[in-house]
DNA sequence: GTGGTCTAGACCACA
DNA sequence: GTGGTCTAGACCACT
């Protein structure tokens, strides 16, 4: 899995190692069961600070989507979402809905874009690809668009 | 319109206010042409000072939705959104998307939850309301998915 | 001559009334002798306060390009320019060439437009209008280009 | 780069700060890359406190022309001018030129003048510095009349 | 009475 | 140690 950084961006690095790790979560370049790299190794790839590293895996385990071992290291897990993590989570998607659609793109593109973002995405495991026909990057099935 | 701020909350004041505006305006609740409350007004509704609402209306003014007066105050405009806008956009949305989509939500769910998010917006003018029920209920009318 | 004013613009009333009569002196649209509108009648035709005009007046009369009168109203003269204005004018014109500059905007062009914008102007009574014609609309006499 | 303040000018603070930086880029004080000092060390250089210097930052990183880091504090950038520049700035310049051909300096000496501020102006990279002068003296060599 | 500017100082987030 | 956020309050500019 590829990481890469712009420590010019606005949004501080530890959540963009957090944001490019749910991301390989959701492509499936990472699946439940696999090891994410040492924090210090992370670290001296990039050549940010091991404590930035820290917590952006933090972030992750806070979110119950890594666990952190002493021996093994971070490991991804699957844990299933706790039942406010929906409501919050229509509050942002709300938020970002309203400014695509107050700056005028049409509700159909912004859902159409919503598709395509979704169908970009892999299930970890099996569970019935609906259609089975893939797009535009490492997917293989997804919602229909 | 009902605004509410949670102090608590890690997302700064101003963005909040911010938020809420835009929200207001996807619901039609707020209109170009009408006004925003006084910044100071607002400031002392909410118990917070002024140049939080202060900071929350400059950031509406960069992103071309409210235009400030020095006699009329804050009134809501409609600036198209430029190039730019819509890839800064879509990466923010494929990160809340993978965050659903990771958490074990179907993509099915998510979608239909963005169909009727964007279904609880109006459009600016006039042109067909739809159906009419635009509320909060789990309906998946409205936009095509 | 003809007067404008855009209210949303971030640039003061008075000084958008100002800025148009220094625009209208320039291109000949106004002359040494000419009278201004009475304040309160330019600022009916503007809708604005006649205190606003008031202010653009007061302006004027201050730069020494109008002089009011009791009787008589605001009648333009044309004093010549006192020694501090060339330096205090000189500093503005940096700043304002340096913007264009550094935006990467070819010293060539910022010449040329410069050039442009003083063709457009028409001097006042008969001094030596170098090659003859002088008439109010953008000309292109003038300084060579 | 040396910087200077007036408490007593009708320009605010802020624009002051903004401008000289302006003015150090295009002079080649300031290029891409370089960084300018921490927000609250040139508050107390002046002897401003550090939101007025904030802002001033603030700014520039709204024009493209710097950029804030939380680690390295603020650097140059050289972004391109939008599409909507050229426009708002011919109507600034005219606004400018207007008001020195109306005091009655000759269009030929205002086109000089600016042919000298430009021609003390140097390009960010290294094309060719002309003869090697480059400074405040009234010469008239480098842009061509 | 509106927003704008500036000062003053506290506390937090990020690296 | 950097910038970011928020509060508090003064005074000014504009209409």
């Amino acid at each position: 899995m590829l990481l890469y950084l712009r420590p010019d961006s606005d949004i501080p690095l530890y959540q963009q190692i957090r944001d490019q790790v749910v991301n390989g979560l959701a492509t499936g370049q990472l699946a439940p069961g696999d090891p994410l790299p040492p924090i210090r190794q992370l670290a001296a790839d990039f050549g940010v600070h091991f404590h930035t590293v820290n917590r952006a895996y933090d972030l992750l385990r806070q979110e119950g989507l890594i666990r952190l071992h002493r021996r093994t290291g971070a490991v991804v897990v699957c844990e299933p979402a706790p039942p406010a993590f929906r409501d919050a989570w229509r509050e942002r998607a709300r938020v970002l809905l309203a400014e695509a659609f107050v700056k005028g793109i049409p509700p159909e593109d912004i859902l159409a874009e919503c598709a395509e973002l979704l169908n970009s995405f892999v299930p970890p495991a099996g569970s019935a690809p609906s259609t089975g026909h893939s797009d535009s990057s490492p997917s293989t099935g997804g919602v229909s668009k």
